[in-house]
DNA sequence: CCGGAAGTGTCAGTGGCTGTCAATCATTGC
DNA sequence: GCAATGATTGACAGCCACTGACACTTCCGG
């Protein structure tokens, strides 16, 4: 069984676990006797135990980074940004994924330390798209505008999706509105 | 002697052990050794770890609010934002303040855990200085926008305190020239 | 059959953090 | 003065996330 498949494995559980217990209240003890092996493999696969729920922004992280990177070199970046948020409102449109991801939400919201760690990657990610973009718009760019920018989208993004987790298909309008209304005077 | 005081006398010795040592390799045994007092009573004065650090930034962060709170109501909020970050233009001017405020980034930059507690802080913050700006808008606000907003304007300053930390007198003036350029078309 | 490589369990330990309890100290009311 | 009371503290025990070390199995190429 290869290792992306255990860990998906882990993951199905932990979650399930987290959905019933809480997350703070599972211990990874816990975690690992219901899927079978011992604490010290379940760290063989995942490096702590925010992991477990974190991993899968991950990937979606990765795609959001190809997604900005393949966007025309002319186009504004305000609008490069919004579209790599696609895959973001595209899993908004899938049901099953949606409330999928809304337990996760409400789980890492559940938790101080969990929401820390999230928040942590966020920033990683935004570091990773400044890094796009700069190498995009070559020597001329002014790096700390740039950096900003990102901030500013990943803001919309954020703010859009608070409201939105009971209102099912609002979220793309929704971020479309405010990323109009943030949209910088400098995105000619 | 009061309670902050002693705060305030554990919060400098740590910061001095986290400098000398680093933030994960000094424990809280070592702390509470240094100052002379229990490990089970460091905790009464700080809930965490981390706390130690951070615990400076939730004054400043009340400052912040205030700050906002006060800005005359017509003023536009990217305007009204951008006065209430002055406190923290300010402390950059001292070079006391600034060289103690550079010595806390470079503690939290160096720990992932801690860089997220901090992270954390900042999203609450946000939370707070946008339901002032809710508040001085009324009923007709946009409260997704709003949000919005404000995590936008904490991106410039964020954007802008990262180059200034080697060009001292600069952050003023850097993120002035940020906040314009992100400047939104909704703020008239 | 042998070699190592990869995955696993066991065990012991560290460090952040909490609950509990008893001792101490300051305050208040008499 | 003094006793009752409440806050502060230290000592101790314990939980849990996480790590390092080592032994064992399984599987595969030679």
């Amino acid at each position: 069984m290869s290792r992306r498949a255990v860990q998906s494995r882990i993951a199905r559980t932990a979650e399930s676990l987290f959905v019933a217990k809480g997350f703070e209240e599972t211990t990874v003890d816990e975690i690992a006797a219901a899927v079978g092996m011992s604490q010290r493999s379940f760290f063989r696969y995942f490096s702590s135990k925010d992991e477990v729920v974190l991993d899968s922004l991950e990937r979606l992280g990765e795609d959001l980074a190809a997604r900005l990177a393949s966007r025309p070199p002319g186009e504004p970046e305000w609008d490069s940004l919004r579209r790599a948020f696609d895959p973001v409102v595209e899993r908004f449109g899938d049901p099953v994924l949606r409330s999928h991801d809304a337990a996760i939400q409400r789980i890492i919201d559940g938790s101080p330390r969990l929401l820390a760690s999230y928040l942590c990657r966020l920033e990683r990610l935004q570091r990773v798209l400044t890094e796009a973009l700069m190498e995009r718009a070559g020597d001329g760019a002014d790096a700390v505008v740039l950096r900003a920018m990102v901030g500013g989208a990943f803001a919309c993004l954020h703010a859009s999706a608070f409201p939105t987790i009971e209102d099912p298909e609002a979220f793309g309008p929704c971020l479309d509105r405010t990323m109009a209304a943030l949209r910088p005077v400098a995105a000619r």
